[in-house]
RNA sequence: GGUGGGGUAGCUCAGCUGGUUAGAGCGCAGGACUCAUAAUCCUGAGGUCGAGAGUUCAAGUCUCUCUCCCACUACCA
């Protein structure tokens, strides 16, 4: 009835998460909104037979990682360095199952960046143009907008950024603002320098990008919207370079070190969506890979599926300034085909934050309980639609319910009485009657819209029928009731405990890409064999593990969390409510 | 200010191109069962669908006005 239970055609599909930034650790609302549901799609392509690649990379460049090795105390490099391997370790942590986890400061990045630049160059759409940017003499450095802080000239608010005032909300440009100083260093010793960057001429690109825009068919309509909305006021050039030392050294239209651009580099904007390619490069020289089939048009890309995982607030990086970059080439690059835009994980419905210490971030979180309640939680929670919030108390209801009671008390209460009367094997004896026709029906229909609701990338919906699905399993031992009929006819009981195996089974099967550890300790007490645990061979499930197969009862599967550790969590975290 | 998203049971959220008594999970109340991590199963009580007006035989679903929250607004990424 589904096309799970029909061979497919077998796609070949690239998957990318955007860059995490290098600034430290991620929270949780990174996690959920972009690597997670990256993550949980991979590994159901993955399940259902296609051939998947998923890549993400630390996006390394740019002013906070500066300052933030200045505060440190270490070179950029090596901050660099210490960062991508904690966020390497906190994906491992999480289960992420990136085919590979670059970086933007690889050779390879770099390499793409200055071709692309000096391609673009050629084909008329870069041009150096001179501009005004702060310069702070205390700190020794341009500063962004952003960084450069003083007095309104709107409303007179004294610690208006340059780029907004926060007070009334106008759009600044830091050199009308009245008194300036730097925010990095508070000396109001600055000044105002011309200096030369490349723009790319966006404008020229702007007819198009909106005839490709239009032809798209399998964006969400937020996605489409935006990126219309920016076509509609014209889309503006945009400068790809900064006044720093850290970053890709700019290069001219013969891809030589240009002239008058020493301590200058590419914009990392620029160069992090180039990073998708420049990784998937790496993982190819790393693993014997062939890069091209997956980005380049005319050595197989054609035939691949591109489905990006973002934020919503990178949805015009890629469906407009990354897209001009490889479009603008005039080389055959792969475009994005569909992606996937998240909105925010809120904190008790307020706003994550680092400084003020709200939220949990990913090394926190891990050191609290496993990777997979996180998974479940948060894809199950996914902010799909608006904004959702996370609070303690939902998540101990997820745990609790949907994977200590439903699922995990499932698995225990039907192996430990296998074990207790069926000597720990699949019993013989028996035919399948009323019940088990309609646990069988019951699965199937909510299997079918489980697997749709995945490939359309709703995970939500996905999670909600594969809870039900765990759901119907206790409804039907319920029904079937083995352990009084035990009292009087062993074979009658011997069905509902075989039903109730290859329930537990399949249970294991479809919960992999949301929780892999407990689904394996699953599959591995029940003696599934590796080759059996794809998503193709749903068809039949309910007599798939042979009578006389010996099984184990898995330790407990999902520890509860008690309603003490919520108290110390929200004592430790601030939770509970708004903080001013 | 502009653009986009959202305001639906105590909580977190579904509700497609308008159509029978507005749904799910959690929580709550009652009952059943006893294989199981005091788990599970059944039943039930909870909503003037942010406010107001309009279109229509019919609106949570379309139009207008108002209001509240969130994001983006191009040099934070």
């Amino acid at each position: 009835m589904s096309d799970t239970q029909t061979p497919q055609t077998q796609q070949r599909i690239l998957i990318t998460s955007a860059l995490p930034y290098i600034n430290g650790v991620k929270h949780l609302g990174n996690l959920a909104g972009s690597m997670l549901p990256a993550d949980v799609y991979a590994r159901v392509m993955r399940l259902l037979g296609h051939d998947v690649l998923y890549i993400c990379a630390t996006d390394e460049h740019g002013t906070p990682a500066e300052l933030a090795a200045a505060e440190a105390g270490i070179t950029v490099k090596a901050y660099c360095d210490q960062m991508h391997e904690a966020q390497r370790e906190s994906g491992a942590a999480f289960d992420l199952s990136y085919d590979w986890f670059g970086r933007s400061s690889s050779p390879a990045t770099a390499a793409l960046t200055q071709s692309f630049s000096s391609t673009l160059e050629k084909n008329g759409l870069i041009e150096a143009r001179i501009s005004k940017q702060v310069y702070s003499n205390a700190d020794g450095r341009y500063l962004p907008d952003r960084y450069v802080e003083g007095t309104c000239p709107n409303c007179a608010f004294e610690a208006a950024r340059g780029d907004q005032c926060d007070n009334c909300g106008k759009l600044l440009d830091p050199i009308d603002l009245i008194d300036p100083y730097s925010s990095v260093s508070g000396s109001h010793d600055v000044e105002i320098r011309e200096t030369e960057h490349l723009y790319l001429k966006q404008s020229d690109m702007s007819d198009r990008l909106r005839g490709w825009v239009n032809e798209q068919t399998s964006w969400p309509a937020l996605a489409t919207s935006i990126a219309l909305k920016w076509l509609d006021e014209g889309l503006l050039d945009r400068s790809i370079t900064r006044d720093l030392d850290w970053g890709i050294p700019v290069v001219d239209v013969e891809g030589n070190p240009r002239p008058g651009f020493d301590g200058k580099v590419y914009y990392v904007w620029f160069d992090a969506p180039i990073a998708y390619i420049g990784a998937t490069q790496d993982w190819a020289a790393e693993t014997g890979g062939e890069w091209e089939k997956w980005w380049r048009t005319d050595k197989g890309a054609d035939e691949t599926t591109y489905v990006q995982f973002m934020g919503k607030d990178n949805v015009a990086f890629h469906t407009l300034s990354f897209p001009t970059t490889l479009m603008g080439s005039g080389e055959p690059w792969k475009l994005v085909d569909t992606l996937k835009a998240f909105n925010w994980v809120t904190w008790y419905g307020g706003k994550f934050s680092t400084s003020s210490k709200r939220g949990v971030f990913m090394d926190q979180a891990i050191a609290l309980a496993p990777s997979d309640t996180w998974r479940w939680h948060l894809m199950a929670n996914a902010p799909e639609g608006s904004d959702a919030a996370f609070t303690w108390e939902e998540f101990q209801s997820s745990v609790n319910s949907d994977l200590a009671n439903v699922l995990g008390n499932f698995v225990n209460r039907i192996t430990k009485y296998t074990a207790s009367k069926f000597d720990a094997a699949v019993p013989d004896g028996g035919e399948a009657g009323e019940d088990e026709a309609w646990v069988v029906d019951e699965v199937n229909t909510r299997l079918a819209l489980m697997v749709s609701y995945f490939e359309a990338r709703e995970f939500r919906k996905a999670l909600s029928e594969m809870r039900a699905i765990w759901a119907a399993g206790n409804e039907y031992l319920t029904r079937a009731a083995p352990w009084t009929h035990y009292k009087t006819d062993v074979d009658q009981a011997a069905v509902g405990v075989r039903m109730g195996l290859n329930l537990a089974a399949l249970f294991g099967i479809i919960a992999q890409p949301i929780i892999p550890n407990a689904a394996d300790n699953i599959l591995d007490a029940l003696g599934i064999p590796d080759k059996h645990r794809g998503w193709s061979g749903f068809k039949g499930w309910e007599t798939g593990l042979p009578v006389g197969l010996r099984i184990t009862s898995p330790d407990v599967l999902f520890a509860k969390i008690e309603d003490d550790e919520v108290a110390a969590w929200t004592a430790q975290f601030g939770g509970g409510g708004p903080v001013e």
